[in-house]
DNA sequence: GTATAGTTTGTTGCGGCAACAAACAAAGCT
DNA sequence: AGCTTTGTTTGTTGCCGCAACAAACTATAC
């Protein structure tokens, strides 16, 4: 049963027409929200004032810049309310509060590892979570939900983590957990589409809502943004980009197939081929930092080697970029998007490799030339994917203000 | 600017409710829709009242089945108008006439080939086309439009053909053409979106509203559904699923990457493939075939070598299939589509690969047995492009009646 | 066989609500 | 003083939900 419309359904709709316009383009008066939403002057207006009365819209100061009447400019009331953003990852827990204008307030980080017991991650996460809020209350804000993103399969519509290799997690009812500690609105997603819808609120791809992250660590995630809304696919498992098999008898892969595309464009696999390298005795300015301590080869020494000229990093890096390329192509031929973003650890490589990558795109893509691509290096770095957080709760809201007004 | 809500707003998105519960539920009664619905009785009758006048709706038999007033079942009334599916592709053009309740009532077929130039080849398909408008104009039916579907790159907005390869042709406006020509809607769209579109409505994916369609026969081409709407990307060009890499140093192929998904599984390049093993002398049950004429090996003839057991058949479709589960692997990995609809010349080898498939695909993504893919045969075979191209017509009278209605 | 009760369908009139149009007040600019 | 633009007020229009009602049938008792 589809919603059926009513005179309810369409101030709500108005009401979301508005709301959106007005974050978009604040600050702007009555009479441009208006002409910009094709609404009825006195419509605005009326709006307007159900929202004033919530807090969720103010007026500033008044303009007199040009003939006429001079307007009253509105934007969004930040007093409107709060909302958090959590992230829970393998090695760090993050959170942030932010109010209702997208400002951010507070922000905690907290180191953890998976030798941590689940439950102590989890209670890190939410004394964390506890701070902010009792923050925001002190500001006497409406707490509006908190937005968790985790890097592993998610349920986002229960609410539940089905499964998390990285951390080693199962069947964990997070959203229910969270709900019944602070009793209001949680909205799970995973890591990488969180960060995608981050970088597209906040970041990177302001405004582009054909989109793809892609999250390059420890694996290879992927978040993939449809007319700006996530695209989950029919039971929420879309986007697992990284096990894109682009070598059919490649090299064996964690997931029990080969060639899958993470192992030849992971960061933290690309360490590991070049230490084998340098074990084997490859000449190199690395081999000294191999030689001081078993772990210290990190992403960045082996950039800033190849950034001086080193032949093994920029061999290992030459190779990256064309495996990159190669996915990238595939993921253009089937989604066409407007912009991929560069996320996690590859971030650090975005200035060596994009422009190799973008000018062997056309080679790559049936289109050629036509299908443009934009490929960006990530704005919000590790900060992606709070940021996202937040805008599941704000977008939530926007979309759905009924419970707010009055 | 978002389309804002009035009172129209509310009439328009209602009767679109209605209407479309009436396609799928027909024949119900307005008691049965209000209950369907969750609109009240009063405005379910006034809004079929208004679908009556135009011929949209019509009342049939009264059924006396229970207690109570016996109940009015209505049904979409063919007589409301009729539509055009025309398909125009490399070695035939087809066109079909469908009445607004979904009924044929009459298909057109000529084969056609490359050797023609462009001009002849549209001007069949535009004589074709006259023949079926002369038709549905005799019965005195309004005329809904004609849908287009094209082997090649489209813009659907524009409706304009960008780039046909396999036709030899590009930057042709065929929207503007047949406008000019008919002076009624033209929808044009890519013939495996199109395919895409029929399977969901009247073929093998009934309802499914997450799909992907392969079309499979001289290359790939892949139609994309997602909430029952094709995916088109950014610009037009998603889908190009064939040439998804799944072997980095693989053959080359004609676009000129290497390792290209549909080398390995168009039956084209696997007929090829045969005739090659034949040449070198591998024994088998098709050699005679061959050496009758250059152009006899079919990929059916192979099928049935396959099933009567010829060695060299049964290991050329093992192969083929391994390499089909491969890419539709990486396909759910990327979508999670409810189901994956097999079609061109494919299809023929459905029993004998699918279920082979189907029990491989665990092994072949991320989420394994969670990711429930099913695996489906073509059901309207070489007529599921003009039957989705039909759907286009109908589906975007049924989106927005409102030019109908008065 | 007839009368009465009960059920379901579809229609009608009314109230409420939200958007729109038009008129108007406010407050500046030229 | 006239012009321009903003924002409010008032009256109108159109649509939906609600509740009452008529219509048309079945069920059941006598």
């Amino acid at each position: 049963m589809t919603e059926t419309a009513d005179q309810l359904y369409v101030r709500k709709v108005n009401t979301v027409i508005v709301l959106d316009a007005l974050r978009r383009m604040q600050p702007i008066s009555r009479a441009g929200l208006s002409k910009k939403t094709g609404l009825n002057r006195s419509t605005i207006s009326s709006i307007i004032q159900s929202l004033l009365d919530i807090h969720f819209v103010r007026e500033t100061e008044l303009v007199m810049d040009r003939v006429g009447r001079p307007a009253m400019p509105l934007t969004l009331d930040p007093n409107g309310g709060f909302a958090i953003g959590l992230e829970i990852n393998v090695d760090y827990v993050s959170a942030i509060l932010v109010d209702f204008n997208g400002q951010l307030r507070r922000k905690l980080y907290r180191s953890v590892n998976t030798n941590m017991p689940q439950h102590e991650i989890l209670m890190t996460a939410i004394r964390m979570t506890t701070t902010l809020v009792e923050l925001g209350r002190e500001q006497e804000l409406p707490f509006m939900g908190i937005g968790i993103g985790l890097p592993g399969v998610v349920d986002s519509h229960g609410g539940k983590l089905i499964f998390a290799p990285n951390l080693g997690w199962r069947d964990l009812d997070i959203g229910w957990l969270f709900f019944n500690e602070f009793n209001a609105p949680i909205l799970v997603e995973n890591e990488a589409n969180c960060a995608a819808l981050g970088e597209y609120r906040y970041g990177a791809a302001r405004g582009v809502n054909s989109l793809i992250y892609l999250s390059a660590g420890i694996g290879l995630g992927g978040g993939i943004l449809i007319d700006g809304e996530v695209f989950h696919g029919s039971q929420g498992f879309a986007g697992e980009i990284g096990h894109m098999q682009i070598q059919r008898d490649g090299i064996p892969c964690a997931c029990g197939k080969r060639g899958c595309w993470e192992i030849y464009v992971s960061p933290r696999v690309l360490i590991e081929n070049v230490r084998k390298s340098l074990q084997q005795g490859t000449a190199s300015s690395l081999t000294p930092l191999l030689q001081r301590s078993e772990y210290a080869l990190t992403f960045r020494q082996i950039l800033e080697a190849a950034e001086h000229g080193d032949g093994l990093a920029t061999e290992v890096l030459t190779q990256l970029g064309q495996d990159l390329a190669a996915g990238i192509g595939n993921l253009v031929n089937i989604f066409n998007p407007t912009t991929i973003v560069i996320g996690g650890t590859l971030t650090q490589a975005g200035t060596l490799l994009i422009p190799a990558i973008q000018k062997q795109l056309p080679n790559q893509v049936l289109a050629g030339e036509h299908a443009l691509v934009q490929l960006v290096p990530s704005q919000l770095g590790v900060d992606a994917c709070v940021h996202g957080a937040i805008a599941l709760v704000l977008d939530a809201v926007m979309r759905d203000p009924t419970n707010w007004l009055n």
